[in-house]
DNA sequence: CCAGTGGATGTTTACGTAAACATTGCCCAG
DNA sequence: CTGGGCAATGTTTACGTAAACATCCACTGG
């Protein structure tokens, strides 16, 4: 900066008022400045920056294993969302969901140069962590329901879940089986509370709920055992991946879709449209949520704190092939 | 720090070597130290960490929208290869794939604490950009192929491509069609050239070559147009997304896989076991690509530059049940 | 008993920037 | 023509850390 500067025949304040855009340089010193900078291949010093500035204009993203769908394309949208408010975005990847990770990556977050943090992970493990969160750094946590200790953005996991079990019954179906994600996940528990819930509104009865773990092949294995169900007609999946393998078991074991069997799926993934059949599912706005959680980080930051509370950002049912009136 | 040097009651450069582990202090007042800090709730800054050391230990990671499973899975390997040698990843999005956006990063990259740069891209937008390149920057490219003027580490496009050829010529078949992905991606080139080298090699004709875009869709409407040559007894398909969509289509139109026709895929997401049928297709190892790029980029720091070249990362063929021998 | 040695700790300084304050010089009202 | 005011620019300083150098002290060997 002393350089160009100096070639700029200016001071180096003048130099630093060109460089952040301030106003009070005259048309022709600016063009100077300018001109050293290019000349000397001058480029700011960020660390220098954030020091004297005492922020880093970097939000730190926590989450596991870029695995699921979901967890993309809200990083997506927050990497988006955050470089038009000026922001960089820093990635910490938790490699293993258990305890001890997530409090690594926690500590090593009070090391690293981040104004906030957005956390998209199942709350389960935030418990224990929020200790060592370290003070004046703001938090939003995406999928998961923490309202009360965090502030929290997501999908309407529950709204979608219902629409999802409602669709099925207004086809005539008499109940609806439903195939869950993991036990540790709170999206797959609110799923699937939704979707008991909504029976027993309807005045169904509820199935025995079936487990698998958010993975294709795990859709597939429970696909098998449902196929044995001579009374399932209907079979809400927590995720597109799940129905997916369902869809291959159902095939193998020579139950048609929709005829014999509707399957709805949850996420609409882009793939979901070829699935065979292609899939009735519940779109999910993780563009949305993305950027929800950027502004809401940044407007705490802003008014330091201010309480916590939960948005939902709606879904919307994305009828395809999948489903149809039941039959007997 | 002052602070937790007097609490601590030793001078501050005490209190620095405690913190980054150096020796020279004494068990006792390391504890008293460390006690002082748990108390005081320091954390270090690292703003000033990085102005007085001169780096950020940051990487940078140029992508286009995470919307290929194959940059999804390298970045996370980058992020995870990248923590365990004690670096941050900071994310770079490029919304559109233009020139100017191109540019842009890459000028915004100028002002990031960032000590070098991956960039995950096709190499066409590279280039222009080139001299926006921030200098003592290092960087590394995935998924390209500008080995004379960068780094390059990816998959062998070529080999996969090869080997998907060759079995299903080693099946029978007469020859092989190939579904390949956008003109502007180097990787869908290599793929292609692999394809028609192998297929001239083997003496047999090549078909002429349909054009999709990675997504499941355009594979669909790719495979209603090869579902009525009848010829087509075997595809190879850029990626999976597409094979599955070709899947539907041929099953759309009655033609059987494998018994009418063969599909080979590539990439071998998760997913691709699951799809009716399960889909033969060649393995990548991105996993391998991400740490490879993270270790190529902190060499080049190391050593200030080296020459530029190419690393490939080798490929491996997955066998299901979407391919299987001619039958006439 | 003393010089020498080496480990433990303290002091000074610079990293690059931008806020706060200081100075310059010009314009215009009185 | 003169002083007040304001826009443009310069000077000083502090941000938190760690390298380089300085100091202190205990112990060792002659």
């Amino acid at each position: 900066m002393a350089d160009v500067a100096q070639l700029a025949g200016v001071s180096s304040q003048t130099v630093s008022r060109v460089s952040n855009g301030f106003p009070g340089v005259t048309e022709d010193t600016r063009r100077q400045v300018l001109d050293a900078m290019r000349e000397l291949g001058y480029r700011p010093n960020s660390a220098a920056r954030a020091l004297r500035r005492g922020e880093f204009r970097t939000l730190g993203v926590i989450t596991f294993s870029l695995s699921t769908m979901g967890n993309i394309r809200t990083l997506e949208a927050i990497a988006t969302s955050a470089a038009q408010h000026g922001y960089a975005v820093t990635l910490l990847p938790v490699a293993v969901p258990t305890q001890d990770e997530v409090n690594g990556a926690f500590s090593r977050l009070g090391e690293l140069a981040v104004d906030a943090v957005i956390v998209i992970m199942e709350i389960h493990l935030l418990d224990a962590a929020t200790v060592s969160l370290p003070p004046g750094v703001q938090v939003v946590v995406a999928d998961s329901d923490a309202g009360d200790r965090y502030t929290v953005v997501d999908t309407d996991q529950a709204g979608g879940a219902r629409d999802a079990v409602r669709h099925l019954l207004d086809l005539g179906h008499d109940t609806v089986w439903h195939l869950a994600g993991p036990e540790g996940s709170f999206a797959a528990q609110r799923r699937a509370n939704a979707w008991s819930d909504t029976l027993r509104a309807a005045g169904r009865m509820t199935p025995p709920l079936v487990r698998g773990d958010w993975s294709a092949e795990s859709g597939y294995r429970a696909g098998l055992r449902l196929a044995d169900e001579p009374d399932c007609t209907a079979v809400f999946a927590a995720n597109d991946q799940m129905a997916l393998g369902l869809l291959r078991a159902l095939h193998e074991r020579g139950r048609r879709v929709p005829d014999d069997i509707s399957v709805i799926g949850f996420d609409d993934i882009p793939e979901s449209a070829s699935f065979l059949p292609p899939l009735t599912t519940i779109h999910q706005d993780f563009a949305q949520v993305g950027r929800l959680c950027v502004e809401g980080v940044l407007d705490k930051m802003r008014q330091d704190g201010a309480e916590h509370g939960t948005t939902l950002v709606p879904t919307r049912l994305v009828r395809r092939e999948s489903t149809g009136p039941r039959r007997r």
